[in-house]
DNA sequence: ATTATCGTCAACCATTTGGTTGAATATACG
DNA sequence: CGTATATTCAACCAAATGGTTGACGATAAT
């Protein structure tokens, strides 16, 4: 009886996890290259991709020994129809979400 | 350095969180009434109820001796704002998402 | 053939999470 | 006053989470 909502919702509620699909938004990425600007072991990056693909947020496609990592925006249509039932929230301004983008990822 | 969109997030990450949620949508309740329909003792209940009020997802306003909780659904706008910089999911069809809650209520 | 790189696995650890129960604190009722 | 109701608190528990390290299986490079 678990949702699909519990695991996307789960999956977005770590801030690591949150960083890596922002980073996934400008283009796919190596497994390697994911974690090079985290603090933390490759291991625990990998760990972080098997929840985001379980969640179905990202895919991984492995060619060669190189295992590419590419956002799926879609699994997140569900949690975003969810919440916005809650309310009519303010149309979204795509110019404001990038400066937000470039402040969480911090460059 | 823990970020407002981690709470909200977690907090909608537990299918019993979201289901009160959905049963404020409809009218305020009291902590015994939010408790109700569920199968778990009133202290679990409690500490969802407070876990939703960290995450600023509703408020307890307490009257005599019973605590009136408040669903605000302003807390989600932020997370709903950066879950939709992913992609421009449809526009909410509210009568899709009624339909969506009540079968969610099991009512 | 050897060596280096990419990524996961397995075992472990500390902390958090979601639940329980029983006692405690208010407030309301008779 | 004494009792019932509403809610939280405290202590506890099992399971999940996010991290580590070291070994391992592939694939690529020299």
């Amino acid at each position: 009886m678990t949702d699909a909502l519990d695991t996307v919702f789960a999956a977005l509620a770590d801030p690591t996890r949150r960083t890596i699909l922002a980073m996934l938004l400008e283009d796919d990425m190596a497994v390697t290259d994911v974690a090079e600007p985290f603090d933390i072991s490759l291991a625990a990056i990998s760990k972080h991709l098997t929840i985001l693909t379980r969640a179905g947020l990202i895919s991984q496609d492995k060619r060669g020994r190189v295992k590419w990592c590419k956002l799926e925006p879609d699994a997140m249509r569900a949690a975003s129809v969810w919440m916005q039932g809650f309310g009519q929230f303010t149309p979204v301004d795509l110019d404001d979400f990038e400066k937000f983008l470039e402040a969480e990822l911090g460059d």
